[in-house]
DNA sequence: TCATATTATTTCGCATACGTTTCGATTTTA
DNA sequence: TAAAATCGAAACGTATGCGAAATAATATGA
């Protein structure tokens, strides 16, 4: 199990994704947000703002913002909880998965232009 | 050759590096700025503003901010082309070295706990 | 030489993100 | 039921990024 990469796959494949990201218009989500957006369809719901919030060591307000913006994408839905009205629950849509499943194929795209791994193109250490 | 990902891994993969980069605290790049640092690095030089320009799809003034923010993590450092001194060569440091190299490992260490793929678990389709 | 082109940066107004604090709604506890 | 706790959002001031247009420095070419 697991992926076998070694530093310089790795970056290089980080490279090539990331790099597509930019060239294409795709809309562009900070870290934060992607993060979130990812932990949103990858981890098993329920989603909470203050469950994201101590998922990934971030405020709540910035959790709050950063479904604000995903919303404005309609990547994410927000659902008040029946059960306790004080929590908002955070849901997936078709737009969201849309996007997702498109960025996944381009990183497996990244991965397939992969180089040969080749130590001599890592960083020199100076 | 190149890295066998299905799209499940990739964007679990992504997915766990991300994450890990949010929540420890590392100086928080955007997209933009981060593909202009692994550009730097993994592409041969030499680098100018305009090429990077052109490569990432991404005006000139946007590439100088980029730079601007780059050389104040010291990441990367200026220097003025003798040949043609109108140009700007984008150079590597020591710092960025370290911190692609830990970034890495961070993607390397992603991968390693990655799970079995697992279509069930990607987004559904809706 | 001197006009033109090229290269990178600066400036401008605007948009967005940040953390902290405050707030309103709701639930829990005493 | 009244007081305290919890939850998410809004408000605030600050920082940073954006594209477009203007600018400065340097090189090229007639």
């Amino acid at each position: 199990m697991g992926i076998d990469l070694n530093e310089f796959q790795a970056l290089d494949l980080w490279h090539r994704a990331i790099v597509s990201g930019v060239q294409i218009d795709a809309p562009d989500l900070s870290a934060r947000q992607m993060a979130l957006l990812l932990s949103v369809y990858l981890n098993p719901p329920p989603h909470t703002v203050r469950g994201l919030s101590q998922f990934l060591k971030v405020s709540k307000p910035a959790i709050t913002r950063a479904i604000n913006r995903l919303s404005e994408f309609g990547m994410v839905r927000r659902k008040i909880d029946d059960n306790d009205r004080r929590s908002v629950l955070i849901q997936r849509t078709v737009k969201g998965s849309v996007f997702l499943r498109e960025f996944g194929e381009l990183i497996v795209n990244a991965g397939n232009q992969e180089n040969q791994a080749d130590p001599s193109s890592l960083p020199p250490k100076y």
